[in-house]
DNA sequence: CTGGCAAGCAAGTGCCCGCTTGCTTTTGGT
DNA sequence: ACCAAAAGCAAGCGGGCACTTGCTTGCCAG
């Protein structure tokens, strides 16, 4: 792993788990096995460093899409799901953390970039295809559909780990109740 | 109001703007008006204060609950729902950086006190009661259903400020669209 | 009028912060 | 072998932090 690689791994893990303030470049240095001023010689500062560290790790995988021609809905959306949820589940600790400091430093982790907002206009176009072959109810709102279903996935995904009370089932088991739920919801008919 | 108060007042306010380090005692005081060691006079130590503060700002208010014996679903159903999402709205701020810094300061906003764990379980004994009174179609999973209306819930409160771009409706249209939804989905008669 | 208590004020302690300086060691290309 | 760039090391800077000490001020019951 690239010295500088190895900087940003550890810096955008030290602010999942402390913050930009509990960030201090000396926390930083030690997790990364590097000297200090290191961190100043390669990124000027330690605003700038987190920048890019929160930048790179809140990059989406993105391998996984649904498809233009829905051709089996209810699996397509299950595989779809466990996809986004994985790398929701994943980022969960970044997540909170950079959630949690939005109104204080609303320039680290811009919103437009989210996630959660891509893959919910994904899933908006998605459903209307649905609707307009018509394998959805005429009268559902697909917008709320949708915001509900990334709601609750992205619910789950970050405060599964920190309320195991209200997350009995294991995750796949859960997903997929939740995709049986908004079919029901959506009167979705297999094609 | 009381000075005791007025201090306690302050800390919530300055903790969920700025999280536990962001939140000095210089600025707790400024906020509050007060000397900065009558912090120190009444409650010994920052973690103390913030400890407490966020205890009281922490409490539901807890005024509108679900009826024993439901009535009319819907409607019973959007009041509460209403109910709740405004009291999740209104300590949004102070809910995302305590969950920031969950991982951290575990001891600060104990889950089991959560207003969604809580009104999480008296939606799922409601739902119950509706099931045994044949109100909703028998191969539902109620508790995946609880979750899912509560994150749908959940998110909404914590995101709309933030995310704009996925929360185009008012609250009130949208809670009523989620309940069309859930009520959709659980096949929900009318009683 | 007086004693006690609550709050304010000024100053300071030791610690950690981001960041800099001056210098030495390691590394890799020619 | 040689040199320049990259990384390390030790020390320190000004500043903000939580918290303390010593003393003054205002208030209210007796």
């Amino acid at each position: 792993m690239e010295l500088r690689e190895r900087i940003l791994d550890a810096a955008a893990k030290v602010y999942a788990e402390t913050g930009f303030r509990g960030a201090t470049t000396r926390r930083i240095a030690d997790r990364a096995g590097v000297n200090e001023i290191t961190l100043f010689r390669h990124f000027g500062s330690k605003t700038r460093l987190l920048h890019e560290a929160i930048r790179c790790a809140g990059l989406a995988s993105n391998l996984c899409h649904l498809p233009d021609r829905p051709a089996h809905p209810r699996s397509e959306l299950l595989a779809w799901a466990m996809a986004i949820y994985r790398e929701l589940f994943d980022r969960r600790s970044l997540i909170r953390t950079a959630m949690g400091e939005l109104e204080e430093r609303p320039d680290l982790l811009p919103p437009e970039e989210s996630q959660t907002v891509c893959a919910g206009q994904e899933l908006h176009v998605y459903l209307e295809r649905l609707k307009s072959g018509g394998l959805i109810g005429a009268e559902v709102d697909l917008m709320a559909a949708t915001t509900m279903f990334m709601g609750t996935l992205f619910a789950d995904a970050i405060s599964r780990d920190v309320i195991p009370a209200m997350y009995r089932q294991d995750p796949a088991t859960s997903i997929g109740q939740y995709v049986d739920l908004i079919a029901r919801a959506l009167d979705l008919k297999e094609s």
